[in-house]
DNA sequence: TGATTATATGTCATATATGACATATTCTGC
DNA sequence: GCAGAATATGTCATATATGACATATAATCA
C-alpha cells in the first residue's frame, strides 16, 4: 500500500496493521502467506533485473502473460510450486529460494 | 539407498549416481526435485520426533493417512504447498523450512 | 507364531491450479 | 495528449492435486 493511502485511511479512522492481523490468520497461515508473498516479490525482482517482460518470462516457462501477472501479484490461484519453478527458471538456486522464504516483511 | 545395496550393485556392474543423473534432469529440475525430497524427509523426521503416527498427523492437517504416506515418499501427486503447510502445522518456522530447502543430499 | 498397529499402494470423485484468451488498465516515450 | 508496449483482471476448458477409501505390506510385541 502506498504511504499516502495509509495516511488517508488513518485520518479517516482506520488502523492499518499486517495482512495477517486483518485476516486473523493463525501463525501457520501467516507464515504460509508470507512465504508466498516473498516468492512473488522475488520473482518480479528477478524478472525486472533481467529486463524481461512478463510475456518474455511466460515464454521461458511455457506459461502465459496473465499467469505471470498473477504470480507476481500473489494471486490465490497460484501455487508455491509454480513460483519456485519460475524462480529456478530465472537462475535462482536453492539457496536463493531459501533466503527468500525466510525473509520477513513485518 | 543402503550402502550395502550400493556396494552390491556396483559389484554387479552398476554405477550409482544421483537421481538427477539417472533421470537426466536439468539443473532447475534437479533443484526442484531436491527441494521437494528434502521437504518430504523433513516432514517424516518432524512427525517421528513428535511421536505421531501418520493417522495422527493426517488428523492435524485434515488429510488422510494415505496422503501423508505419499507426502513422505515424495510422491509426484504431492505439491510443495501441501508439504510446507504440513511442516508448518508441525511447528516448523519459515527459517526451518528455508534450512530444509537449501539442504544438499549429494 | 499370530494379533495389532503402522505404513504403503492403488483408485476415484471432487477441488484446485493452469495456460489460454479476451479485454481493461496502466506505463513510457514522444 | 496519444500511440504502443507492458501489465492487470476476468473467464474458461483442461490438467493436476486432494481427501477418502479399500486393501496390501511391514513393523511391533506378547
Amino acid at each position: 500500500m502506498k504511504v499516502d493511502k495509509q495516511k488517508k485511511l488513518e485520518k479517516a479512522g482506520w488502523k492499518i496493521g499486517t495482512t495477517a492481523e486483518f485476516l486473523e490468520l493463525s501463525p501457520e497461515e501467516s507464515s504460509y502467506v508470507e512465504m508466498k508473498l516473498a516468492l512473488s516479490l522475488s520473482l518480479r525482482k528477478r524478472r525486472m533485473e533481467q529486463k524481461l517482460s512478463q510475456v518474455a518470462l511466460a515464454a521461458k516457462i511455457d506459461s502465459s502473460q496473465s499467469r505471470v501477472a498473477k504470480m507476481e501479484s500473489g494471486d490465490p490461484s497460484v501455487s508455491i510450486d509454480l513460483l519456485m519453478k519460475s524462480l529456478l527458471a530465472l537462475g535462482a538456486t536453492k539457496k536463493d529460494v531459501a533466503r527468500v522464504i525466510s525473509k520477513n516483511y513485518s
